[in-house]
DNA sequence: CAGGAAATGAGAAGCTTTCGCATGCGCTGG
DNA sequence: CCAGCGCATGCGAAAGCTTCTCATTTCCTG
């Protein structure tokens, strides 16, 4: 199970890791800071430090498990890399993110990086807006 | 003068927030940190507090007069506000930053915020790739 | 199962950014 | 032109997120 991935990107296996991916897996699509894991593995239970919550994190997302985001508000949250590249859309009123994917958007980027003698790596692509259901009272709750 | 756009955004004319204003225009298209303008301004003699460039800039930013941005390296930089919008391409070797903008790719996001039940805010599209002049030795100058 | 390397937890430290407060300065009304 | 109020400043302290240090524990190979 998680142990390969885990195993695959030359870590051992140890149970904070495990726990981590695990509750990353139930986080489904959403976006989860550093602090918010530490927090929930402890009401789980765990015995895990705020450090090693951190740690993990980064090598996942150097092992490509996990990718890491920062947004405007300054700390960085984190999902489950699930293969398919996205971008977002975040409401300033109440933080929701939804994903988005966009072929004309994607295709242009590349055309841009190109013309201007770039070798393209990654992007990041947020758009910023209050969304429909803003009566939403829960102004950042991190 | 400068004093004019000062005044406008309903600040004080003081020696800081004029020695700023310079120096940003004196940078043109160089996107600069609070750091840096403290740094600048020390150096051509200027006694300013680096609380107070940031204070500053942020003042200038809620007044539109400059805007800040920020890239995956954590810290924020400073920019004019020319009037029009543009989005960035990185060069995660050597720093460079280059603007551009593509009607495309904002009229895309336009309609996937239309589409999604969005008023549409803002956006931050950044690019990240490497420079064909990747020779560039001076990594993050800062 | 033993030994060595890697991982962990706790707290300290780092970095950017903000705050609090006493002092100083720009600006308006006299 | 001057006085006085209040905003602006500078300094140091502090906040918030993230990383580092280091002694201790855990994993894994042989």
């Amino acid at each position: 199970m998680e142990d390969q991935e885990i195993r695959k990107a030359g870590l051992k296996v140890t149970a904070p890791r495990l726990k981590i991916l695990e509750l990353l897996e139930k986080c489904g699509e959403r976006h989860v800071s550093a602090e918010e894991v530490y927090r929930l593995l402890l009401a789980d239970g765990e015995e895990i430090g705020l450090a090693t919550v951190y740690r993990v994190l980064t090598q996942f997302e150097a092992a490509g498990l996990v990718e890491r985001h920062k947004f405007e508000d300054g700390y960085s949250v984190f999902e489950l890399n699930r293969g398919e590249h996205h971008d977002h859309i975040v409401c300033v009123t109440c933080g929701k993110v939804e994903e988005f994917l966009d072929e004309t958007i994607e295709q242009r980027q590349r055309e841009i990086a190109a013309e201007r003698g770039y070798e393209i790596g990654d992007h990041s692509l947020i758009i910023y807006g209050r969304c429909r259901d803003s009566e939403c009272p829960n102004r950042s709750k991190k």
